[in-house]
DNA sequence: ATGAAAGCGCTAACAT
DNA sequence: ATGTTAGCGCTTTCAT
């Protein structure tokens, strides 16, 4: 037998198909008995709604897309099982689309078709797609309602969950220099990712809190993926004055920093400490595991996209909301040893 | 302005939505000029057909879905991927859904209340929901096109991708011994997993290929998730006859073992070789990198999509495509050392 | 080779 | 509180 259709639900519970349809959408108008009887239909016949007739002829899809660039497979899997948790809380269905492109026209091209296609009620916007202007003012054109996650600096109405990811750096760093570590290696995130400049900027700050010295060459550039991280901890360790600690902007590149003083026989912790961000599933799964900043991606995922579908139920912009991070202390750091700190 | 419609399209190229319509699909009977002036003006227009439209009104909506319950975050990312980029090509869209429950009457109606919602046009089936009965028998009785990845043994003349697991453990198995290991550890994986029995049965092949006796408590069982390898990692570290090589049944779980050989002290690969399976990039993100099977996640999801889809378009099954593996030897393997093959 | 009309399963706007 | 009707943007069926 085919599916069931509004009808089939409307003519067994003896009532209109617009009955039906108002216990559908919990719209009011309806006798409590009315409702009851309907839903036990709706249950009797495990109905489900045809979300392309309801988006044809409403203004709703019940799609919600998530697109993203990030090439940090465990953070992604973190946000779409956020996404998703909210999404079938609210029966929604979740469209996922990486995007080819990171930027510019392309970009905004590629997620207005999809909008155009799907008829998408809105989209949850991850870094770095986060933070493209371009896009932004693409998706804004055509009156597409989105949500932020992650820090940023392109003002807009529209909401966003982030993090206080300047501050957190601030403290990993402090934490650091808690345990004796003056020479502070640092790996940057993708340049163009906003987070990566919070981080450096705490990272910064609490060098001049302390009154140690910001050195350039003990900064290296990174773009999140662990052979950046690899190839700038070389960089950092065959300095003629090495590092006794590093911080990298993310799990990924602090697990390739590591491997680089694998390589290098350096001792991790005793002869180098070694700190990430994020806390992804790697931070556990590595040797020594890693101290890392929390951030909570699912959370921040349920969290954007609960924002979003409040959005579009409202009709407007809720406050953004700022997860706490925590510092996770694990094996990768310790005290700076005696002969290390020349 | 609000999307365009094929009435737009129709209109500007001075043809009946019919025609149109005829383009879209690749229907015949269209005048190749005809076509091309079609053509030019979708894309002058940059017009992006309604797919609740189609839906609604054909029997195709040109979603796919992928359905999961594997726990293993960067091989969900691999097939995830894989699934996109056919889907991409030939202009369906992707609607990924993590399966709560795993198995059972539960699974099928949550899979089939998808179905029934989004009219989805084909389902991408990965391990373990591949090797639900249940599942696989509700979908026919519905007649929702699948496709399963990865091998199983619910005979079905659905289409399916998958590699020789039992081969490629007996391979590795193989090389183990050749390294002249003799107590080889082996952790397996989930127990509903088919491919766990499949690699189980080629780690046994080769051990009776060599004249090796199989010692059961040699092998410890797991599920997949990094955790049971480092439970099962201490637990065949401390045999009073320690294995010197361990072959666990993915990367997760042997990254899990290589964490147990860390805190006991014990050097991998000097006094223990370890391997895994899936090749994921865990593999290649911890020290020492894993020795493992290459496994073509991402190929067998782009191809087992692309089987889907052919079968959308010819109505008929077609045959099963089995993929070739590989072994990556990395530092995490070694010859045993004279001390330890007392 | 092209077009006209009906209708997919819903919701919107307007009855009652 | 409930029902009726007219579409939403396409594909289908049947003409021409």
């Amino acid at each position: 037998m085919a599916h069931k259709t509004i009808n089939d639900v409307a003519k067994a519970a003896g009532v209109a198909i617009k009955t039906v349809s108002r216990v559908l959408n919990d719209e009011p108008n309806v006798r409590d008995e009315t409702r009851a009887r309907v839903q036990a239909v709706v249950k009797a016949l495990d109905y489900h709604p045809s979300i392309s007739a309801r988006s044809l002829a409403g203004r709703r899809s019940f799609l919600i897309g998530l697109v993203y660039g990030n090439p940090s497979a465990n953070y992604i899997v973190d946000v779409q099982h956020g996404t998703m948790a909210c999404c079938r809380q609210q029966r929604f269905q979740l469209l996922s689309r990486q995007s080819g492109s990171t930027q510019g026209e392309e970009l905004s091209k590629e997620v207005l078709g999809l909008v155009a296609q799907t008829r998408i009620d809105g989209i949850v916007l991850t870094p770095p797609l986060s933070e493209s202007g371009e896009l932004i003012k693409a998706l804004d054109r055509r009156g597409v309602p989105f949500v932020r996650i992650s820090p940023n600096d392109v003002p807009h109405s529209s909401p966003c969950v982030d993090m206080d990811d300047e501050g957190a750096a601030h403290e990993m760093t402090e934490y650091l220099i808690g345990l004796g570590h003056r020479r502070i290696g640092f790996v940057t995130g993708h340049p163009q990712h906003y987070a990566s400049k919070q981080r450096l900027k705490g990272y910064k700050s609490a060098l001049r809190k302390h009154r140690l010295p910001f050195q350039p060459e003990y900064v290296k550039p990174g773009n999140f993926v662990f052979d950046s991280g690899m190839e700038s901890g070389r960089q950092l360790l065959t300095l003629p004055q090495r590092p006794t600690a590093i911080f990298a902007s993310n799990d990924d590149m602090a697990a390739g920093v590591t491997m680089a003083a694998h390589e290098m026989g350096i001792a991790v912790p005793a002869q180098l400490s070694i700190s990430g961000f994020d806390d992804t599933y790697i931070a556990r799964a590595i040797w020594p595991r890693l101290t890392t900043v929390h951030q909570p991606s699912y959370e921040m995922a349920y969290r954007a996209t609960g924002l979003l579908l409040q959005m579009l139920r409202t009709r407007k912009a809720p406050a953004p909301i700022r997860l706490p991070y925590t510092l996770v202390c694990r094996e990768s750091t310790g005290p700076v040893s005696p002969g290390e700190a020349r």
